[in-house]
This record gives C-alpha cells, sequence and structure tokens, in this order.
DNA sequence: GATGCATGCGCG
DNA sequence: AAAGCGCGCATGCATC
C-alpha cells in the first residue's frame, strides 16, 4: 500500500497513550473487499496487526467457515490508535480518524465493506445503531456495506455467534456476486397500444402485482391510482393511469385496460407484497376483484414474525439492494415508474426466495397456504364491506362526550377556586403540568403507594392507577375528562376523517401481531370501548342485523387442553363457568363476604335450609352459576369479573406481587403479599397442570428457541437460548407460555370467519372483521337465523382443523348477538322479538 | 416541520 | 426477582 501511517499524527488525545500511532490496516494493496473493526486491541498494539486477540481468531474462524479467505481481504479499523483500557473511542476521536479510514478505502478501492459493530458504523456511514443497522446492506455511491455485530460483542453474548456468522455469509454473498445481480430488470412505461399488447402477451405463470397510489386510503377524496404494474420472468411493465403529469390512456379507456388485465392474469400465478392493499384500491376504483396467490409480506412474516415485512427491507437483507425509495406521492413519472419497476422485480423475486423457506418448514407453510393466505381474502372483503355506523346516534354520542367534557373541565375549575388556584390556563393532558398541581401546588399524598407510581424516566405518575388513590376531590374530575377526551378524540374526531358515507372501513393487519393475531388501524375496530353509547354506533343498514358471534372463555379451554389439567377440562366438560369457579374458590377460601354469600344462597335455594351455612352456601354458588347470582345481587357481576382477570393473571405467569397492585387498583381491595400469595398457590392447588405445563413449555422454548401452536405456526422467541438468567429471558419464558393459546385461540376465530366467508355470499353475508375472538358481520335479515345457527356451528368446530389433525379433547363453544354492537339479542330473544 | 420516545388508556 | 400476554392511538415533549 502506498498510503504512509502517519507515528507523528496528534489529530486526537489517543496518540498520548496509545504505544503505537496510526496503525493502518493489511491485506492486498488492491482488493474488492474490506473489513472494518473498531480500534486496535494491546494485541494489534503489539504487532502492529489488526485482529489478532481474541475477537480477531473468532472472526477468521468464521471467515474460514464461510469460504471467505482472509488474506484476500483487506483489515483494517474505524480507529487507528488504541484507546485507554475499558474505553471505547469517542465521537471526537471517531471523527479525528475518519480521514485515515477513508484514505484506506480510496486507496483499496473495495465494492464490499464489512462493517463491525457501532464504531465502524458510526465511522463509514454516520449512522449508529447497530442491532437496527445490521442484517441488511447498504449500498452507497457503488459500495455495498454489510453492517455487523464486532466480534467482542459475540464474547461477551454468545447467542449472537448466529447472527454475526448470517450477516458474514450475507457479505460473502454479496461480495461473490451470488445474489445481488440485477438480472432481468427490465422496466417499461407501457405508453402504446403496442406496448400495451406486448405486456398482455407477456403475462405468464408468475406475475409479480403492485399499483402505485396517491395515498392509503383508497376511498379519500381525490384518491387515484397513479399507476398499475405486473413483473414477469424477463420485464417489468408499469401501466401509467392516473399519474399527474405523464397520462398517455384516456380515463374511459381505463376500466376496459383493467378487465383485459384482469383476464389474463386468471391464468397466471399472481404474487404481491401486502396485495391486500393492492387488490383493494383496484376493487374500489375499478370494480375488480382480483386475487393473488402468493403475498410476499405475509410469507416473510410466517418466516420470522419478528423481523419487518417491507419491501425495501427485504430486497436489501436478501439481495444487497440499493435504496430505491422515493415519494410516489408526487415523484415525475420518468423516477416513477422505475421504482415502481424495483417493487415489481423484487416482489417476484421473493416469491421464490421466500417459497423455498417455506418448502424447508412444511407446517410454517400449511398455516401460510391455509390460514394466512385465505386470511388476505377474508379481509379484503372485510375492509371492503366496512363497518355500517349510525350517523344519526354518531351526533348524539357527540354531544354527550362534549357534555361530559365541559362538566369536567367545570368541576375543576370550582375545585381550584376553592384551593384558592388559578387553573384556568392548565393542560390537564399534560403529565408534567398535572405532576405539579398535584403533588407541588396541592401537596397531595397518595394511599399507599409503591414504587410502581414513578414512570420509567423517574417522574411521579399521574396514571390512573395513582389518580384513584389520591385524595383530592379533582382526582375524580381528571379521571372523568380523561376518559371523555379520550373518547371523543378517538371516536368522533378520529373516526370522521375515515368515514365514507355511513361506512367505516378499518384496515386489518395479518402480520399486526407476533403471536398470530390480526390488529387493526384507521380507525381500529377492536378497541371501541364497551361503553354501548358508543360501541352501539356499529350496526346495520336497513334490511339487515348486525351480529357479534364469539367463541366463550377461548383463550382458558385452549389452556385446558394444552395443559391437560383435570379439573379446568372437567369445568368445561360440564358447561360450567370458569371465571366463576374460581370467584367462588377464592371467597371460599378467604371465608370472605359472608353475609353476601349466604343471602343469595337463601335466595337461590328457599327450601334448602342448611344455606344460612357459609359452605354449604358456597355449594349453592357454585351449582346455580353466575347468571342466577348476578340476578339476585349484582355485586357478583363485578366478583366475577375480578376472577376472570385473576384466571388470565396467573395463567400467563404473573407473579404475586403484581396481584397486591392489580387488587388494589382495579377493586380497591387492599391484599397483603401473604394474601396474595397464597391466592396464587391456592390457584395452582386448584389447576393442578399448570404449572407442569408452564415447565414444559420453558423447557421447551431453552431448547428449541421456539415454540408452536397447534397448527405449526412459530413463534420464535431466541432470547429464550440465553444461558445466563435474565428478564429478558424471563419475559421469552412467558410469551412461550402466552403466545401458542394466544395465537391458536386467533387461528380457530380465523379459521371460522374464513369458512364462513366460504359458505354464504357477499350479498347475504358481509363480514367486517374480527376481534380476536370473535367474527363481526352482517347478515340479510331474512337469512338471520339460518346464518346464526350455522356460523356457531362453524365456530364450534372450523373443519380446517381436520387439515391441521387436530383433535381437541375439551368443548369450544360459541354465541352471537343480533343487533347494534354491544346491544344484540340471543337468537330465541330475536325470533321472539320480532 | 418531521421524527422518536414516553405516557396513558382503549380493546382482547 | 424490573416475573401476565398481545395490540393502536392521541398527546406531550425533546430533538434534529
Amino acid at each position: 500500500m502506498k498510503l504512509k501511517r502517519d507515528p507523528e499524527c496528534t489529530s486526537c488525545r489517543l496518540h498520548e497513550t496509545a504505544e503505537h500511532v496510526c496503525l493502518l490496516g493489511t491485506g492486498p494493496a488492491q482488493c474488492d473487499t474490506m473489513i472494518i473493526g473498531e480500534a486496535p486491541g494491546h494485541r494489534e498494539d503489539d504487532s502492529g496487526r489488526p485482529f489478532v486477540g481474541p475477537a480477531g481468531r473468532l472472526l477468521r474462524e468464521i471467515l474460514d467457515d464461510v469460504g471467505l479467505d482472509d488474506k484476500k481481504i483487506f483489515i483494517t479499523n474505524a480507529v487507528s490508535c488504541r484507546p485507554p483500557k475499558n474505553r471505547h473511542p469517542s465521537t471526537t476521536e471517531i471523527k479525528a480518524c475518519r480521514t485515515w479510514i477513508q484514505r484506506q478505502i480510496e486507496e483499496v478501492e473495495p465494492s464490499f465493506i464489512l462493517l463491525l459493530g457501532n464504531t465502524a458504523c458510526q465511522s463509514v456511514l454516520g449512522k449508529k445503531g447497530i442491532t437496527k443497522l445490521r442484517g441488511r446492506a447498504i449500498t452507497e455511491d457503488g459500495v455495498t456495506y454489510v453492517p455487523a455485530f464486532h466480534p467482542a460483542a459475540i464474547l461477551r453474548d454468545p447467542t449472537k455467534q448466529a447472527t454475526l456468522e448470517a450477516d458474514i455469509k450475507l457479505f460473502r454473498d454479496l461480495s461473490q456476486g451470488r445474489s445481488n445481480k440485477q438480472e432481468g430488470f427490465n422496466p417499461i412505461s407501457v405508453d402504446t397500444p403496442q406496448q400495451f399488447a406486448d405486456m398482455i402477451k407477456d403475462l405468464n405463470g408468475t406475475v409479480s402485482f403492485d399499483i402505485e397510489t396517491t395515498g392509503l386510503y383508497p376511498w379519500e377524496k381525490g384518491a387515484r391510482v397513479q399507476s398499475i404494474g405486473f413483473g414477469t420472468k424477463t420485464t417489468q411493465w408499469s401501466v401509467p393511469l392516473e399519474h399527474h403529469t405523464h397520462r398517455p390512456w384516456p380515463t374511459k379507456l381505463h376500466r376496459t385496460m383493467v378487465r383485459h388485465i384482469g383476464r389474463r392474469l386468471r391464468d397466471c400465478s399472481v404474487v404481491a407484497q401486502n396485495g391486500k392493499f393492492d387488490c383493494l384500491w383496484m376493487w374500489v376504483h375499478y370494480g375488480v376483484r382480483w386475487e393473488i396467490s402468493f403475498d410476499t409480506m405475509l410469507a416473510h412474516y410466517a418466516l420470522d414474525e419478528n423481523d419487518r415485512h417491507g419491501l425495501k427491507y427485504l430486497s436489501q437483507v436478501f439481495y444487497g439492494a440499493e435504496d430505491y425509495d422515493l415519494n410516489p406521492i408526487n415523484a415525475e413519472w420518468p423516477e416513477m415508474y422505475i421504482y415502481h419497476c424495483w417493487d415489481l422485480y423484487y416482489t417476484r423475486r421473493l416469491r421464490f426466495t421466500l417459497g423455498r423457506k417455506l418448502n424447508e418448514d412444511p407446517t410454517v407453510k400449511a398455516v401460510f397456504q391455509h390460514i394466512i393466505m385465505p386470511c388476505s381474502e377474508l379481509f379484503l372483503d372485510a375492509e371492503y364491506n366496512g363497518a355500517t355506523i349510525d350517523l344519526t346516534q354518531f351526533g348524539e354520542a357527540d354531544k354527550y362526550l362534549t357534555e361530559r367534557i365541559a362538566e369536567a373541565k367545570h368541576k375543576l375549575l370550582t375545585c381550584g377556586e376553592e384551593c384558592g388556584q388559578d387553573w384556568s390556563n392548565v393542560n390537564w393532558r399534560s403529565p408534567q403540568q398535572l405532576a405539579k398541581i398535584l403533588f407541588e401546588d396541592l401537596d397531595v399524598k397518595v394511599l399507599n403507594p409503591s414504587k410502581d407510581d414513578l414512570t420509567k424516566t423517574g417522574n411521579k405518575s399521574t396514571g390512573e392507577s395513582v389518580l384513584k388513590r389520591v385524595q383530592h376531590p379533582i382526582a375524580q374530575s381528571l379521571l372523568d375528562l380523561r376518559g371523555a377526551n379520550q373518547q371523543m378524540s378517538f371516536f368522533i374526531k378520529g373516526w370522521e376523517p375515515f368515514l365514507d358515507g355511513n361506512l367505516l372501513h378499518p384496515n386489518f393487519k395479518i402480520h399486526g401481531a407476533v403471536t398470530g393475531r390480526p390488529s387493526c388501524q384507521h380507525p381500529n375496530l377492536m378497541q371501541v370501548p364497551r361503553d354501548s353509547r358508543i360501541r352501539s354506533l356499529v350496526t346495520a343498514e336497513p334490511g339487515w342485523e348486525f351480529i357479534e358471534a364469539d367463541l366463550s372463555q377461548v383463550e382458558l379451554r385452549i389452556a385446558a387442553e394444552l395443559s391437560g389439567d383435570e379439573r379446568m377440562l372437567e369445568t368445561f366438560l360440564k358447561g360450567e363457568d370458569i371465571h366463576w369457579q374460581t370467584a367462588i374458590r377464592e371467597i371460599a377460601r378467604t371465608g370472605d363476604r359472608a353475609d353476601l354469600v349466604i343471602s343469595t344462597a337463601e335466595k337461590l335455594e328457599p327450601s334448602n335450609p342448611s344455606c344460612s351455612e357459609y359452605g354449604e352456601a358456597i355449594q349453592v354458588l357454585l351449582r346455580h352459576g353466575p347468571k342466577a347470582a348476578i340476578k339476585i345481587n349484582p355485586a357478583w357481576k363485578d366478583i366475577r369479573k375480578k376472577a376472570k382477570a385473576t384466571n388470565f393473571g396467573y395463567l400467563y405467569g404473573m407473579w404475586y406481587k403484581k396481584f397486591v397492585t392489580y387488587a388494589r387498583d382495579n377493586y380497591g381491595v387492599t391484599v397483603t403479599e401473604a394474601q396474595a400469595k397464597a391466592s396464587r398457590s391456592d390457584y395452582f392447588n386448584l389447576y393442578k397442570e399448570l404449572l407442569p405445563w408452564h415447565k414444559r413449555q420453558i423447557r421447551f422454548v431453552r431448547e428449541y428457541g421456539y415454540v408452536t401452536t397447534l397448527t405449526g405456526r412459530k413463534r420464535r422467541l431466541p432470547a429464550a437460548l440465553a444461558k445466563r438468567d435474565s428478564w429478558e429471558r424471563k419475559a421469552a419464558e412467558r410469551q412461550a407460555i402466552n403466545s401458542p393459546v394466544q395465537g391458536f385461540a386467533a387461528e380457530w376465530n380465523l379459521m371460522a370467519a374464513i369458512q364462513l366467508r366460504d359458505e354464504y355470499r357477499r350479498r347475504d353475508v358481509k363480514i367486517l372483521g374480527t376481534v380476536h375472538d370473535a367474527i363481526l358481520f352482517r347478515v340479510r335479515k331474512e337469512m338471520v337465523e339460518e346464518v346464526v345457527t350455522r356460523v356457531l356451528k362453524i365456530m364450534e368446530r372450523p373443519k380446517l382443523l381436520d387439515r391441521f389433525g387436530i383433535k381437541m379433547s375439551v368443548p369450544i363453544t360459541a354465541e352471537a348477538a343480533i343487533g347494534p354492537w354491544s346491544q344484540g339479542k340471543e337468537l330465541d330473544e330475536w325470533l321472539a322479538s320480532r
């Protein structure tokens, strides 16, 4: 190398302590690949060569393993002098040394650079955050950079070794040209009838499909499809439709062109990235309902639910693609269609890469094929159908909330006057201002304060849990104001921008949750308050009925199935209520509420003389169940609700200490730690198989790093593989218990929804969404009886279970409510009221 | 003005 | 021993 080191360099403080100043890299004078580490270690300082310590040995081992010859790579460091012991180079030192690393890059002229650790990334890319940067290549000015963990990080945390190896393999593949060739990229802007005809002829076999739009919501005013595109083996065709500058095709031709293409696509295997989005736009804007046979985003979700699934990201990860992103909303056509064609190109390539990966994991592939992909069709319908909103009642709810907000604000101001404070300019939503008023101006004390009363950043919390215990009249008004404000901004102001007439079209994300649950946004239909004044805004148009069909206590039933717990199974087989069982047993254990227990029992069995005895009264309550007891005294409703939360908490690994705060915040009940401990151990004594099942899950996840649902869907939890006990590992272990339950419950509900959609035509049954363990849909009035009867059958045993060979010993049951959401009636009642 | 994080809370 | 899980959204606030 011509470049000479400068042993007299004084551009940063490091020259004062380093034994050798300015140690440059070694390797071929000019070569295509370079590795940049952090700074010389003491071994390098002695020998003058980089990467000779333990980290260097590890690096060379991995390079050797993946088949890279370290002698053919130029190896150097971002900083050329050794920092003092136990210290990383500072930002100033990195900056000072940047000239040296840049000169080395200029002289060696590599096309591929492996960046080891944060320092190298910061120095060369100007970016920090190796955890996020790693795993994908970044190409700038013709040089491809691959950020990876520094081998020294692996010495500290060996679980990262596989990640480093994968990243070095990516570096190898890219530098050896194995996958970053862009063969077959042949973008065409379809501007003439001849080009259109050529495109139609070319639509064969596997075709990627993608559209560019002016926004994300097809019902938005002025929303337009700018172009539609198709990628084949040899060519990417981008057809401009309503682009703001380039419009070679008259608008009146668009529908004909679209139909023409649609006919061709019927014989193709259509691939898309989040195809539900593109299909929805095509349906709304051109009235065609196209189907996707392979969705690359969803395939990647099935393969790694923890990762990101964006197209640009995947293209970088798998093919080292350059960042070709641009803002498609106002781009000029020449840039736009190239961008569009890259999308088409990489989507089609991903089809094959991800397809191969799915083939390596047949159970995951089955979930993808039979649940995830059909969900795409299910939710496409749901989004198109939308949720019908009662606009008259919408106004009423607005008025009601406005009044509630005004009332709460008024109370707060009056309160302030009484305390001699002027609060007219206070922003009650600001935690800072509120904390100042509460804890400084008023100096209020919190009842039974706990360490949870501080926020993560150490501030005094003004959350619900604290407010409920604040002994000051403003606390209640604050809670009222918060609730009303939130409901107002969520459901009145939040919905308005999405209203399409009286319809809301929420977006369902099939890949929304790591467990397999879908999520929902814009707006989120799954978080509509249960307060019937808000929830019943969701209803049906004249001639139709709104129906919610939900699975009963499905997660607990699945937990019973998976754990094989005899008592739980028995409870469900007998058709008893699990939350009620827990509630009554908890009461009986503590001997609490004797008056309520005995008085209710006496009314339930007036002719039974032993009801006045506590033990017998408990048996009577267990026999009669919650409905009868609540009828006699509504207090039982709350007691059952409390037990429900207890059931879930303990089931998923809640610790007794949390139960103390939980009981306090939700029920104002003071439970001592000893009582909480007893309650927890009583729970696991009652359901004896739960803890052994927890242990089985933990053992499995610690060995394999993942767990599965009964369908074979994987929940990957690499944190569970850590050798050292840590909070992260514990969290992963709890997820290993929760995910198979939550995930399978969601899958069950989705299997049922898919089947419901298959069995009826859209003109009779319109599904508008799912809410975890429930299906929401509208039915033509005259078909209500038939469809409700059928949907309950489907939900109790969707036929897709057979494909996965699933046999259940616990019964799964469902119920349906007919009528505006939260105000629905059971079928019998509905029939009688007609 | 855009972005990211924290807080707080709605749902299952 | 910082031991329930899974989401989305509005607001405030610090940061560039």
